[in-house]
DNA sequence: TTTCTATGCATAGATAGTCTATGGTTCCGG
DNA sequence: CCGGAACCATAGACTATCTATGCATAGAAA
């Protein structure tokens, strides 16, 4: 998908940023996806249909760790840490983040040159 | 798809980088994976099955106009040009990206601040 | 009381972009 | 003569994300 206004992702992005707000403290599911809209000044949504999936394909890989607990108002959450490998998995795609959106903008800022 | 080394592209910008590539000029689709390639310092890959199609979609859209030619080969080729309605397009597109690239940004700048 | 919103989890199905694999033609160099 | 690069193209698979939907509880508002 062009990532236009439609978009509420960088497409590909979503498994990064998870890591990363789970990299700063254990967070519930519903936590990660308001972290990432605040700390992105309400730019980046992540979906609900989007976000448990994730979660659960985190998990799966082994990048993530969960276990049930009780949320800041006293509810039932599931709570997600980051697993050495998940570690591992995040200091990877934000290296591979780095190269590709440096090199878009390589591409972004070839000169303009006719009408 | 997670931008692991197995990617070739980030996903969803193919489109942009196709239109800024034509903003510089008419060129042809094998030229124009060729310059991708080369301006992104070998990064950024575009494969066939990806580009023509990509092509065709943007030609449908209106953004970009074909017409066959000479290469500088001397062989067939199809040359693109953009369209004004492709030049807004691509406008849009980019600030698009800045804007979401920035939230990126924002998420991987967060403090890290446990163990 | 009823109703709406926020918090919290989850799945199914649609959409769509990109990749792999394949196919073909022409031209040039070894 | 053969291989590879220059060119175009399509079919099928994969997979990430979105939309739509479902459920439950708590608190505020009406």
């Amino acid at each position: 998908m062009a990532p236009t206004e439609k978009t509420d992702l960088l497409q590909g992005t979503l498994d990064m940023l998870i890591l990363k707000i789970v990299a700063l403290g254990p967070v519930h599911g519903y936590g990660i996806s308001q972290r990432i809209r605040q700390i992105s000044k309400e730019v980046l949504n992540v979906q609900q249909g989007s976000l448990y999936p994730a979660l659960h394909r985190l998990e799966k890989r082994g990048w993530l760790s969960a276990e049930w607990g009780d949320s800041e108002n006293g509810r039932e959450a599931k709570f997600y840490k980051l697993s050495a490998k998940g570690r591992r998995q995040l200091a990877q795609e934000e290296a591979s983040w780095n190269r590709l959106s440096q090199a878009v903008e390589l591409i972004l800022g070839a000169a303009q040159q006719e009408a």
